[in-house]
DNA sequence: CAGTCATATGACCGACCGGTCACATTCTAC
DNA sequence: GTAGAATGTGACCGGTCGGTCATATGACTG
């Protein structure tokens, strides 16, 4: 957590302090993000830094929970249906997912980096990734009793395809369809209209039903 | 390409740097990989480096293609039969792809880093990844002719889902089963005597005929 | 032997890093 | 006003990095 003096701050600065320190942690992995660029760049002293934070840790980690509590508010914001089927919750998941991507494109790269490279083997990111896995274990659990899922179905192996699919699908997507930036941003659904929608029904459909001829 | 010089030097000083470089760049990624570590390591002078590779790069370069000339390799020694069905290829080259990982877990390591990051955005890279996925690609191309795979499913699309998952099924196997290392690297076909043997036929089953009740 | 040439060496360079600290400035309360 | 706390500052520290270079070593030539 930041130091209180940090938090004392107007409003105004330390959002613009945590912009450039999130678009530093976003285009550098943790060993080459520079406090020293970073408060360069904001206009602040490097001491005043060290009055805000403990150390370089420290901001990487309130950057990592400020990132996951946006999330987390994101897709909780539209509840899905109730009693939805497991597959349909899975495409709504995976896309209100990558319509957080396009919202919020640094958090998303830091939150990637932090998970994929064993950068920061930190307890707090081992954690994240556990927690990720069991969310979607339950969720496979939850469709076995569904009758949607197939019993015999080992529940983690699973859970780890679905996680490793919806990772990476966003970014897979997003290299395929060409369009432009600025109207992605202006209208998460836009892109939803685009072809990309169709591959995004496609790849469901092929966890729920496979490639094989039938 | 290394310098003449390094090729000069006796084969046993040659491979015992290579070993050292190799375990430095399996161990941190390209940005933290140190030089003076190597040289350190293996017990000769930071100048004596200079004269055997250009600059850091190049030595990653010379790893990276010694590694990628390895893996290819160990996948066309013992080829396949030719007209397999697609799934079972698929399930042969998965496998044989994670024995590949215990047998060089610090070359696959470092391929996998610089797959995944953008550390190294080297046009050499973007070719290796570029390259993965057309060869999915036709396989799945393949597939549809062969009459396995559904005409209907979007051959890009399913050669990501191919090339995602194979290339992270392996880790995810290896952090499932606790073996004794030594035991794994003792014998590759033990692994696959393993539990481990059960959810690999099962990811390519999901693959095939999908998760969904039947 | 001298001359030459490939090779080995490690002190050294400039750059950058995260982090510190003595001091300057500003704010608050009386 | 003025005392004192809170905050801001940037030169500076020790350290590491990739890379250089003058010099030493030793092997091969004639």
């Amino acid at each position: 957590m930041p130091k209180e003096t940090f938090f004392n701050l107007p409003e105004e600065k330390r959002q613009h302090f945590l912009e450039i320190a999130l678009a530093e942690f976003a285009s550098h992995d943790y060993a080459n993000a520079s406090i020293s660029r970073i408060v360069a760049q904001a206009g602040i002293a490097k001491g005043s830094f060290y009055q805000y934070f403990a150390d370089k840790a420290e901001l990487y980690r309130y950057l990592l929970e400020l990132g996951a509590q946006q999330k987390a508010q994101f897709l909780a914001t539209p509840p899905p249906e109730a009693d939805m089927d497991i597959f349909a919750y899975l495409a709504w998941l995976a896309q209100t997912g990558v319509q957080f991507e396009l919202a919020h494109p640094q958090l998303s790269q830091i939150g990637y980096r932090a998970v994929k490279s064993g950068d920061v083997p930190s307890e707090l990111m081992q954690q994240a990734r556990a927690s990720a896995y069991t969310f979607f274990a339950q969720l496979v659990a939850q469709g076995k009793t569904q009758g949607s899922i197939d019993a015999q179905i080992d529940e983690e192996l699973a859970a780890f395809i679905f996680h490793t699919i919806i990772t990476e699908l966003g970014g897979y997507l997003l290299s395929r369809v060409e369009e432009n930036a600025a109207d992605r941003l202006a209208d998460g659904r836009s892109f939803f209209d685009s072809p990309a929608a169709d591959l995004f029904n496609q790849t469901i459909h092929i966890l729920q039903f496979g490639m094989g001829t039938r």
